[in-house]
DNA sequence: AAATGACTATATTGTTCATTTAGTCATTTT
DNA sequence: AAAATGACTAAATGAACAATATAGTCATTT
């Protein structure tokens, strides 16, 4: 069978277990059943390794995006289903959870620089899908990549910060408050 | 002289230029020309001391924003100008930025908790002044606590986050953001 | 009566040393 | 021969202890 699979499989089921730093080469060896030499002939080095997932799963999030958005749809419409479908990417899987925490907590180097990628992925994501509705002509000419941050940044807050003093808001009411803020507006008629 | 001014002005320099923790009482005894005993007569211990300035930062922080509101302009005036205001004091209060800088950085107690009880006057007054532009059909129907916490949020990361890694926005740029991403929405006429 | 600073108990920081762990490489297995 | 392995090493980590720094007290002075 493929080792280096087994590796891969191994590593992400103890990072999403236990945080990248508590996970030892020797951990994710007798998991994967096999020597420990065995992971440095596929990677260089831990890191290298947690790379190779991390950029997996960076992947993955943009093709749950992807799949979410239809050109067809207005761009209200395609970032109420997007942000959907990264509320529930999110909540399957652990590892993202794992890792947002123990970059919050411990500060661990690979794993901040772990979230600058997923951050830096997600708005220049963002920044193409806004790009191409200004150019359709489908919202206001803007900057597309400070409202992609803007974007970003509201949409963490109002998952992580929000919650820690009050009480959560669901995906419906999250989606609602994009759609008042950034698309409607606050002012009248 | 007033021996408590003395002392709360050569605390209020001594945090400002060193942060909290690395303020030491013997150091404001020192600045405030005063025997360190002198400092408990007046102040139960280091953290109701820094209490009573935080305490006065907030009140100033009020009567800036306070002056800069009018009731008969718009609320996206008011909330430009007040954006101003608040950016105009960040600069000229050494205390809240180096405090800001060791919330982040060290995460002193202390610290932490005033950085939230900033957080909480600033929101709960955005909150206010929404709920006054409500009532007089300014603006549409919304949830005042969650569009208070999403304006605080935004600006935050306008200026902590996007300077991080970005050219800074100036005032008339972040302030121009506000009004298209809350008020007017990027939705086309 | 108010102010003070030497004093103490506690918290913080620096240091040492034992343990853990990433990464290597000589040996074994296929 | 090529791939896999795990005992081994050097470096990192952290626990335990020592040294220092600091908050807060209180007997003495002003």
């Amino acid at each position: 069978m493929d080792r280096k699979q087994l590796i891969v499989d191994a590593a992400t089921e103890s990072f999403s277990r236990f945080g990248y730093k508590a996970t030892t080469m020797d951990q994710v060896a007798k998991i994967a059943n096999v020597g420990k030499g065995t992971i440095y002939t596929f990677f260089i080095n831990k890191e290298e390794l947690f790379d190779e997932i991390v950029s997996n799963l960076i992947k993955e999030m943009k093709q749950a995006a992807e799949s979410s958005v239809h050109p067809e749809r207005s761009l209200s419409q395609n970032v109420s289903f997007a942000l959907y479908q990264l509320l529930e990417f999110r909540k399957d899987h652990q590892l993202t959870i794992k890792l947002f925490q123990e970059g919050r907590d411990i500060g661990t180097r690979a794993v901040v620089d772990f979230m600058d990628r997923v951050e830096a992925a997600i708005i220049n994501y963002i920044k193409e899908v806004l790009q191409r509705a200004i150019d359709k002509g489908e919202i206001k000419p803007c900057n597309p990549e400070v409202t992609a941050f803007a974007m970003f940044k509201l949409y963490i807050s109002l998952i992580f910060d929000w919650e820690k003093t009050r009480q959560p808001l669901n995906k419906e009411e999250i989606s609602r408050l994009f759609e008042l803020y950034f698309f409607e507006g606050l002012s009248l008629g």
